[in-house]
DNA sequence: AAAGTCGCTTGACATTTATCAATTTGGGCA
DNA sequence: TGCCCAAATTGATAAATGTCAAGCGACTTT
């Protein structure tokens, strides 16, 4: 184990509290892994005896019932994943892939769950970025159960934007049918809904993607802090907690109840 | 406070490992509020200074946006909710309301985000429960992106079937609107999907529920441990952690990837 | 008991989304 | 460069879901 590679790690606020000597212990049986674009890491179902620590390219998690797939989530680095099932020492509810070449670090579960009841201040920190990630799901849903499949496109892109820095064009991180799946429809569909946001100032070529008119296409999305998590980029690098502590709580939004 | 409401959770997996004297300084603050029916505990957006014990009742967790709302999920007695919130010191991203007249313990998040720190077991607890509720919110997004209508309805009776001792008909615990938003479609399409569930054995009397022929209805529902939590009643009525980890991990699943 | 309310159901219709098939596009590779 | 394959698009059609309106039935209110 590189410690460049550890120190990468280190800076997370998963392990921010933590002595260097725990911390050595707690990574002791750690190792990084080079994977292929289109590797399956985890099969849904699988038993869970590594937490997974996205280093380098993209991973898919997806869930699969009756010969339907759908993807969950998409994560870049630096994303930990799984680390549910490692708290629980449960099965793992998603499969887990890489889109590109990836290079992933594997902590040993059973040392992160020791080393969970012997650092109180871990212990804090797993309950913080479990927190985080299950207020994205909770944002994911409301997504999905309230918005139709061109307003989650609207409202992708846009989102997509403020990731990319607000320039106008931006660029899809990945193929369309891998978002079509992310977003809740077929790549057909997923075809017609840009179609239909052309009418909003959309244009698409290839993965660039020009938002030409953003007042009239932020109308139809009307983005929700309470769905989409607007956070500028650089701001939370280092998990998903700090992703959900932003933007700071603020005390009465009385006025926007509706 | 009554100690007899405070006995109620301290026998909750959350508070176990808590010595008796950091108890009572936890739920110092605490106090133990009745709702009527039909009562908004909290707004989505709004600051959460508490966290809730739902003792008594029914509550359900709603998600806005423009006009439509969709139920998230629908809590009975022993069940904390917004704990995600308390733990980040973030805003609700769901609103809450009682269903039914409902008992409900309230305890300063601050005290508890304190205690966290100070005590490595309830922090590791709490990571348990968090990651309870994640694994909940996953099996809900693959019901609802990877299953059509009258397929989660067939789950749900499924699943309410076992939760209710396996008898032959099931008792809906709430009414079919809510039952309707719950699973993701309007109150006629419920009812619409009953009506297909006919030709499977499924006979509707009010809010009672034969399930005349459970074969053909397995087949159609297909119910996955992956997606669908079958735990039989009294195992774990002492938290969403607790539910998922049951059944117990088992190793190698090979066989069943297809 | 009559009137009214609310939840549920049913039918007709509109909209959305999925499926299937046929091209077209575009990137990787010899 | 040109070939080849996978991805993307487009059209036609089917299936699923939502919307609107009417009616039924159980319950509450007066």
């Amino acid at each position: 184990m590189r410690d460049v590679d550890l120190n990468k790690i280190r800076n997370l606020q998963l392990f921010a509290g933590m002595s260097d000597a725990r911390f050595v212990d707690a990574t002791g049986g750690a190792f990084l892994q080079n994977f292929p674009a289109n590797a399956t890491l985890m099969y849904e179902g699988d038993p869970v005896d590594f937490l997974y620590i996205l280093m380098e390219g993209a991973v898919e998690l997806q869930g699969t019932w009756k010969d339907k797939e759908s993807t969950l989530a998409i994560l870049r680095p630096i994303s930990t994943f799984i680390l549910a099932a490692v708290v629980l020492d449960a099965n793992a509810l998603m499969s887990a892939r890489t889109l590109e070449k990836s290079q992933i670090l594997m902590l040993s579960a059973e040392s992160l769950r020791r080393t969970m009841n012997e650092d109180p201040g871990f212990a804090v920190a797993v309950a913080q970025e479990v927190s985080g990630c299950y207020r994205g799901l909770v944002r994911s849903i409301k997504n999905q159960k309230l918005r139709g499949g061109a307003e989650r496109l609207a409202n992708y892109l846009l989102t997509l934007q403020v990731r990319q820095g607000g320039i106008e064009t931006v660029t899809l991180p990945y193929e369309k049918r891998t978002l079509a799946s992310l977003l809740g429809m077929t790549a057909e569909n997923l075809s017609r809904a840009f179609a239909t946001l052309s009418d909003y100032g959309v244009e698409v070529q290839g993965s660039e993607v020009k938002i030409a008119r953003p007042v009239p296409l932020r109308r139809l999305a009307a983005p929700s802090p309470l769905i989409d998590n607007h956070m500028p980029p650089g701001k939370g690098t280092t998990g998903k907690a700090a992703k959900e502590m932003w933007p700071p709580s603020e005390r009465s939004c009385s006025a926007e109840r509706g």
